[in-house]
DNA sequence: CTTGTACCCTGACCGC
DNA sequence: TGCGGTCAGGGTACAA
């Protein structure tokens, strides 16, 4: 899926666009997109004639908040949790998109000012899931902290961190440690810190702890300024590329120059993906 | 608790 | 042109 700063620019872009829209009608190409307990039916019958609010982001996942339209200004009771795993995507307009760009559809959620929001997934990874707001509190407790808010100190990644034997590169893609950093943003914090992808998480010292926070941070809020990173399916809104492709440093550069020393960047399978490194910029033993 | 593996699914690409 | 293998911004279920 599109990692954290994919989907908040999806977010960002979406959400003007669907407060207090009124969902007047839903359609499901295929079951197997709607996730959790809820059948099809019961989906559609759970969010039709409900009004969307502020859209949010946890991590990699987009939250609809979903109001009843006679009380609008209360908490939300349910809201849609969408996961685009791999190859989600969506599409805003009064009418069908492309069918030559946007291949698959998924699921059409028709909005009361016209238009629909249509979703399409090549590998049906992702999919929509209806929740009562307080059934969502619990699965986003299992979350590890959001790594652009405030409480994501150096402290905080260091106590998570701390004692762990799993090289770093796991925990930083687990999400009940860190939320929302994926395959290729694990890379290029790593590169950014020059620390070894390799080393167990919880042999990093202080300095080398600080250095990865800011890091991720930094790499985080780049990638968001220049709307994500498309390299093969990710697509912002209605098929826009982001630009951050251009300034990744390690990710899928297999081989060539490392962009500080020159030396060929290297490819490791860790937890069963790919990670690039530069094997002398991010030495093996601890670095001050 | 932790870690590793298989699996979900389709499509693009590479070597033969 | 076809065929098989590998790989892809993710996460879950299950085994050890």
């Amino acid at each position: 899926m599109p990692e954290l700063p994919e989907v908040e620019t999806i977010r960002r872009e979406l959400a003007p666009e669907l407060a207090r829209r009124r969902i007047r009608a839903v359609r499901v190409h295929h079951d197997d997109l709607i996730l959790g307990p809820a059948s099809p039916a019961e989906f559609a019958r759970a969010v039709r004639g409900r009004v969307i609010g502020e859209a949010a982001r946890r991590a990699k996942v987009l939250l609809l908040p979903l109001h009843d339209p006679a009380r609008a200004e209360a908490p939300a009771p349910s809201l849609i949790r969408v996961q685009l795993r791999m190859t989600g995507r969506f599409w805003l307009a009064a009418s069908p998109p492309d069918p030559a760009e946007f291949r698959h559809p998924g699921i059409d959620l028709a909005l009361d000012d016209g238009r629909t929001l249509y979703y399409d997934d090549v590998r049906r990874l992702g999919g929509f899931e209806v929740l009562r707001a307080e059934t969502w509190a619990e699965i986003e407790r299992d979350l590890g902290p959001e790594p652009l808010e405030a409480g994501f100190t150096g402290a905080r990644l260091a106590g998570i961190l701390a004692g762990r034997r799993a090289p770093i590169k796991n925990v930083l893609l687990d999400q009940r440690r860190v939320a929302g950093v994926g395959n290729i943003y694990a890379s290029e914090a790593l590169f950014r810190a020059r620390i070894d992808p390799r080393r167990p998480a919880g042999s990093l010292g202080p300095t080398e702890v600080a250095r990865l926070q800011r890091a991720i941070r930094g790499v985080l809020r780049a990638a968001i300024r220049g709307s994500g990173t498309t390299v093969s399916s990710y697509r912002a809104m209605n098929g826009r590329s982001g630009t951050f492709q251009n300034e990744l440093r390690a990710y899928g550069r297999e081989g060539e120059p490392c962009v500080r020393c020159r030396t060929p960047v290297e490819r490791v399978v860790q937890a069963g993906r790919s990670t690039y490194f530069c094997p002398r910029c991010q030495p093996r033993s601890r670095s001050a």
